[in-house]
Parts: structure tokens; C-alpha cells; sequence
DNA sequence: GCGTTGATGGAACGTTTATTCCATTCTACA
DNA sequence: TGTAGAATGGAATAAACGTTCCATCAACGC
């Protein structure tokens, strides 16, 4: 019975099935397939960075034969299955259209708020894992020890990050920290930081499009000669360059609403860690 | 003196310093060419993967401005800019193993920090993937249901879950849906929800131990047959047994501090996913 | 207000790309 | 050993690509 892509289930979209399709299928493939297939599982990068010249060349087969690989795969060509190669080390997560199409095209449905619930799920783990690998602990530890030794923190932070900075306050409440949660309630932003002294510490954390409030707010901290930490999401960021030390987090987005998972875990990580250092 | 590409240093190789001059450079950079740098910085995983016609729409220039862009820089073209992008994509390496390596070279003692946020980090992902595993879609859609046909949403939720509902409050500001953010402030937060009607709904979030005034509040809302859609964390919860629809979440713990990532994940799709059926 | 310089948009160009097609070579089975 | 069918190599092709060029536009100094 041919096993070609009429009959079988369509190709895998995400790199792990897409992995495991080749290992199952290769042992029985022509020769010049199997010999690409082993190639794509040693060499992913090449096959997502490479042209189908450079792969066929590098894996020793024509440029005709990666698309006839591709094709027995289920793909529509080269191109159709390096998407797939790319999609694994790029950090965009499948938009929700795309999701709905895939769904369409496998029959079985789930239900549409399933598909977002998937989506930022998926998000938040992205974020999460960039976290990890992105961070720069030297900057960390500096930024505990500003934190650490100040009087009282301040914590900076409108809009799109007051779920953090609230957080924050909360967590930082119950572990003891004296700090001060500058919500700009009823306008009150600019006197809730103006007895803000140089033994004290602010931790600023703003995203694009960066709040004005925000902003003015770190400004007058530091004007005040107050220690700074921000947590922001570009060299661009206003609240980078007037701080003392900056940490920088890029969530992963979908449909356009930004995760919160990164900014989350690092919170707790600074709260916990300021904490801990000043508890001895 | 111009500072043009034939006296300057060569356009540097690696991401790292490639970002810092496009930092460095674009603030007295031509319109479009600023332009062209802040979306760089901003998604960089696009200009490793698009085409220069699809980078080009993305960010809203011509082509033949990143051209420019990439020899303003140094480069020879936009082909030559693209290949330091796509270096840093191939250096990172975000498997499981070379974080492990890299935190027992680094030694134990080295970072207490750095073990705090693989800790909280780690933490948010297990509590993520449950999430996606243990949810109920029935239950879900209901929720949404509910929500989608209410007046006005009501947003309950204290202490550890009000970045949570100080995070819906905003972004459903931003999409348009009515809502009320109770937020006790000046204990007045039985007044805020003293006028829900039968034609509202509740959302009510708490999770052991349960805030007090997160369940009164949710009674009162309920004595007024408001609707309500509750998420909590166990068949125990006081919010649970009185919702129209009750969602579960276990957020795993780390040090005693439960991640939010699930909760997080959870509500941006419930806003979303009322948005949508309420823009129809 | 005019002229110059630099920036910008958009079409045209030549190159490279993935893909298709066909002749040739293998392979399996009679 | 001969033959049918699949597999393969490699040239041909058409689409897509990055780049270049030029006309137009905006900004600034005289």
C-alpha cells in the first residue's frame, strides 16, 4: 500500500513530530532519502539556515532530491518542510489563523478557546525558557545587592506591569521588605516618591510602548540621588540608561498580547532573593 | 567628518556587538533608518528568517531601505546584516543539557540567585504544561459564555490574585469590554459591587487561603444573581460551589511560592476569548 | 524664496533560488 | 539474463530574491 500524502495524515508543523516522522519513516526509504534524512536529524541548523543547494551539496544529493524527500514526507517542497526547521529555533509562536487553518486541516475540532488557551500557553513557556538562557546573572546578582541594601524600596511600574509591581508589593509585604508600591492612585505618583532619599531604591519596570508615568517617575527618583534597578525590554528603553542596573526581558508574544511569564518569574526571583540576603 | 563605512571599524560579526552599535547609532540616524533599527532590536528572529521584501512590510519601509540601513552600518547589504542575525541563532543553544552544564560549572555557591530563577523558572513551566493538560474545555467555553453576555464584568480578586485581575482590568479596557476592577480600595469594595445586576457577571479569582473579602464580595455579587465564573484551586474553595462555572487551577510551587504563569495564561485567554465573541 | 543636499519610494535589473522534467541508471523479479 | 518499475542525476525553467538606479520629496542654509 503506498503511504503517500493523499492517503496519510498531513505532515507535522512542529519540529519534535516532524523529528520523529523522519526516524520512523527513514528505514524504509530509497537510499539517497535515508541519506538526507540522517543528514536532517544531524544538522537541523543547516537544513533551516541553508538553501536547498547548500544542503544538497553539504548532505551529498541534488537539489532534486531534498524536494522529492520533502514531498515524501508529506511537504510541498524544500521550502514547505525548512519552515518547520525554522519555526524551532524561532521565537514567534504560531499565530492564531495558523492554528485554526492546522485544525481545519487535521478534521478534529477543539474548541476555539482551546486554541488560545494553547497559545498562550505556549507563550509563557517561550518566555520562560528565554529567560533562562538570556539572563545575564552577573547583572542579576548586582541588582539583588542594590535592592538588598536600600532602606526601602520603591516599586515603579504602570499599566501593562502593575500586575508585577503589585505582585511585588504583596510578596514583598509578607517577606518583610519595607517598600512602597507607587500606584499613581488619584495622581498621586509624584508625592508618593518624593520623600525618596539616597539610601533608598527604586525598581522601575516598563515596557513599549513605555508609560510617560512611569518614566517621569524613575526620573525623579533618580534626580533624588535614589539607587535604580529597571527591568525593561530594549537597549531603547528610557529607564535603561538612568539605571544602575538594568536587566532586559523579551516575552514571547501572540496576537499581539505580550506574556507576562518571564517578567513573573524574575519578580519572584528578585523578591525572594532580597529577602533571603537581608534575613542574614 | 563622516563617519562612513571606509574610516570606521568593520561592521562587527557577532549579535552582541552588532546590537550595541545599532543602539549606539540610531539616534541620529535618517527617519526610516531609525525605524528600521528599533524593529531589529525589537524582533530579530524576523530579519534571521524573512526575506528582505517580507522585513521590508513588516516594518513598514522599502527594501531598498535596508539596504541602506545594512550599509549605514558597515555592511555590504542586506544579506550580509542578515547573517550576523542569523549567527546568533545558530550559538543558542537552549537545550536542557547546556543549561545544566553551564550551572555546575558555574558551581553551586556561585549564583544563589541564578538558582532562585531556574527554580521559579521551572516552576511556571510545570505549572503551565498542567495548565494545557488538566483544563476543561467544556468548562472553559461556558466561562467565556458567561462572560461574553454579561454588561459589565466585575473583576474579584485580593492579594495574590489581584495582578491577576489588575491584568484583565487593563487589557480589557484596551479591547473595549466593560468591566469594573473591585479593588477594596478605602474598604469600599462591597460599594463597588453594591449595583451589579442580574444582567453582570463575576469574575472571582482566590486561592487558599482564601481572602475573606474575596468571598464576601463574591456573595454579595451572587445574592444579586449576578452571574458568576470563579477560578480557584481546589473542589473546597468557598468561590467554587456558588459559580455558574468554576475553573481549576494548581500552580506548582517553588519555596513556597506558587508560580502565577497558569492563572496568567488563563486569564489573557478568557479576555481575549470574550473580546472576540463580543466583537461579533 | 531659491538652491542644494540628503532622504525616500518605487520600478527595473540581474542573480539566485526552488522546483520540474526527462533521460539514464539502478534494482528486483521472472 | 532480460525486463518493468522505481530511483536518481542533472539540465531547464520560472519564480523570487537582493540590489541598484533614478525621480521625487523634504529640510536647511544662503
Amino acid at each position: 500500500m503506498a503511504d503517500d500524502e493523499n492517503k496519510s495524515e498531513p505532515a507535522p508543523r512542529d519540529f519534535a513530530a516532524l523529528r520523529a516522522l523522519i526516524a520512523a519513516r527513514a528505514p524504509n526509504l530509497p537510499r539517497r532519502l535515508t541519506q538526507v534524512a540522517s543528514y536532517a536529524l544531524e544538522y537541523p541548523d543547516e537544513i533551516a539556515f541553508g538553501t536547498a543547494a547548500s544542503v544538497a551539496q553539504e548532505s551529498g544529493v541534488q537539489p532534486s532530491t531534498l524536494v522529492r524527500f520533502s514531498q515524501a514526507l508529506g511537504y510541498e517542497g524544500f521550502s514547505d518542510l525548512q519552515d518547520v526547521f525554522r519555526s524551532r529555533l524561532r521565537d514567534k509562536v504560531p499565530s492564531y489563523e495558523e492554528r485554526l487553518r492546522q485544525l481545519r486541516e487535521h478534521g478534529i475540532g477543539a474548541s476555539k478557546t482551546g486554541l488560545l488557551l494553547e497559545g498562550f500557553a505556549e507563550t509563557a513557556e517561550r518566555s520562560v525558557r528565554d529567560l533562562r538562557v538570556k539572563i545575564d546573572h552577573a547583572v542579576l546578582d548586582q541588582a539583588v545587592d542594590i535592592l538588598a541594601s536600600a532602606d526601602t524600596v520603591y516599586l515603579v511600574g504602570l499599566r501593562r506591569s502593575f500586575p508585577i509591581t503589585s505582585y511585588m508589593a504583596y510578596a514583598m509585604g509578607k517577606l518583610g521588605v519595607r517598600n512602597v508600591l507607587v500606584d499613581g492612585i488619584a495622581g498621586l505618583g509624584a508625592e508618593q516618591i518624593g520623600f525618596i532619599s539616597p539610601r533608598d531604591a527604586v525598581l522601575a519596570i516598563s515596557f513599549t510602548p513605555y508609560a510617560s508615568e512611569t518614566v517621569s517617575l524613575a526620573q525623579a527618583a533618580k534626580s533624588r540621588k535614589a539607587k535604580m534597578v529597571s527591568i525593561t525590554d530594549s537597549v531603547f528603553s528610557p529607564i535603561a540608561p538612568i539605571a544602575d542596573a538594568w536587566l532586559e526581558i523579551v516575552e514571547a508574544d501572540f496576537e499581539g498580547f505580550r506574556s507576562m511569564a518571564a517578567t513573573m518569574a524574575l519578580a519572584m526571583t528578585l523578591t525572594v532573593a532580597v529577602a533571603e540576603r537581608r534575613g542574614r
